[in-house]
DNA sequence: CGACGGCTTGATCCGAGTCAATCCTGGTGG
DNA sequence: CCACCAGGATTGACTCGGATCAAGCCGTCG
């Protein structure tokens, strides 16, 4: 069970690029979201939005992670994404949200109307467009899931999840993790001691360094992405 | 390896309604797809188009079936999904496919320019509302489609195909498969040979029937159920 | 008829799950 | 400052479900 929100709205008026990837470009959907929303806090673990509760808002991270998930009745979870600073969830269809949604961490988000862009994008077609646009990119990232989920084992599941963090990190060979293990778990369709098992056995590999257990070191990416050939 | 397609366009006009799904309502994108398209038969097994090619064409199933793949370079197979008469697939954001697909069974697929809908969709708000709406029900199919590969077991899985394969149908009890056990393994992240092992089971557990490989019955839809609870 | 492709069944193996015992690491209070 | 504690992570021993390898079976078509 989780604990209720900690809705403590930031009332301070965003600063011009107060995080990176947040850009004010009135532009994009993203970027205008910035001006029509409003801030709120969420403690780590708590729950933005559950399965089948309407979904009135669409939400922009802004700092800290999200990660949407689904449950089965017996409690068994899979995380469907992970949501970083800069990126646009919680995006429906319907007027019910088919999953849930977490902070990872201590995480502010930027929560607009739905009604809002809808309404807007029947007016605009380029906002029309983003809409599209963002929903067939999380499309294309889901699809790309189902092979990991659908084809890979347990070495090829977690390289591949290291490889794609460190892309939408800096980029660089260091990883700060904010999700936990059992988190990584599952997305990855494992369970946690495999995970764990499975990073130490890259270590000995010399493919990766562990610094800290949330810390990460991409020691030889040749051999990472090897393991998905 | 695939034949190479034996493009036979069909040229008789269409008739007001050739297949059940394939409504000829000109105020929707599939429908008013009819007016724009032409419509190509591809035998079974053919590639409708492949991984990296240009995404030049958005398609509609008019009879017969088609499946959406990813390939592995070890030549390991996920199938993203199936597409029944009626439905539209291929539409893609990129300007390349970033999946391939290919008639399960003798197709009939109408073929329309993407670039005819993306540029109805930038004058007209409620075809691109459709368009984003396309997208989204498919991106809910695909994550529903994670919880199966992420979290069930040889089972769960094989009973819950089933049951969504009969709503997709009729309706009915009964289902006449359309794709291989091959098809449904590559689906369903298992082997062939456990596909067909969980179907015998099922059948002794007296939850469905086998009339025959592709002939499949429900007999207690209940038993089904539970085991995705 | 025989051959072929798709499906089923059997025997065995192995990777990941399960259960259980430590091992950090960071935080709290004495 | 250190002792203690709690939650997360790691490690180990064992089990088991599904993969693999290998025959057979069955329906279809030449």
């Amino acid at each position: 069970m989780l604990m209720r929100p900690a809705t403590t709205t930031v009332t301070t008026p965003s600063p011009r690029r107060p995080f990176p990837n947040s850009g004010l470009d009135v532009n994009t959907i993203a970027g205008s979201m910035e001006l029509m929303g409003t801030r709120i806090c969420y403690a780590r673990n708590v729950e933005i939005f559950g399965e089948g509760e309407p979904a009135e808002y669409l939400y922009k991270v802004i700092s800290g992670s999200v990660r949407s998930c689904k449950l089965l009745d017996d409690g068994r979870r899979q995380v469907t994404g992970f949501h970083m600073a800069g990126e646009v969830f919680g995006l429906e269809l319907d007027e019910e949200h088919h999953f849930s949604a977490e902070a990872v961490n201590d995480a502010i988000v930027l929560v607009v109307k739905r009604s809002a862009i809808v309404g807007l994008a029947a007016r605009d077609a380029d906002i029309a467009r983003q809409l599209w646009a963002m929903t067939a990119r999380e499309l294309q990232r889901v699809q790309d899931h189902m092979l990991v989920l659908g084809c890979m084992n347990a070495k090829q599941r977690v390289a591949t999840f290291l490889l794609r963090m460190t892309l939408r990190g800096s980029g660089g060979n260091e990883i700060e993790l904010p999700m936990s293990r059992q988190d990584i778990a599952d997305y990855l369709g494992l369970t946690i001691e495999t995970v764990s098992r499975t990073m130490t056995q890259l270590e000995n590999d010399a493919a990766i360094g562990l610094e800290s257990s949330r810390r990460i070191v991409l020691r030889n990416r040749a051999a990472l992405t090897r393991l998905n050939a």
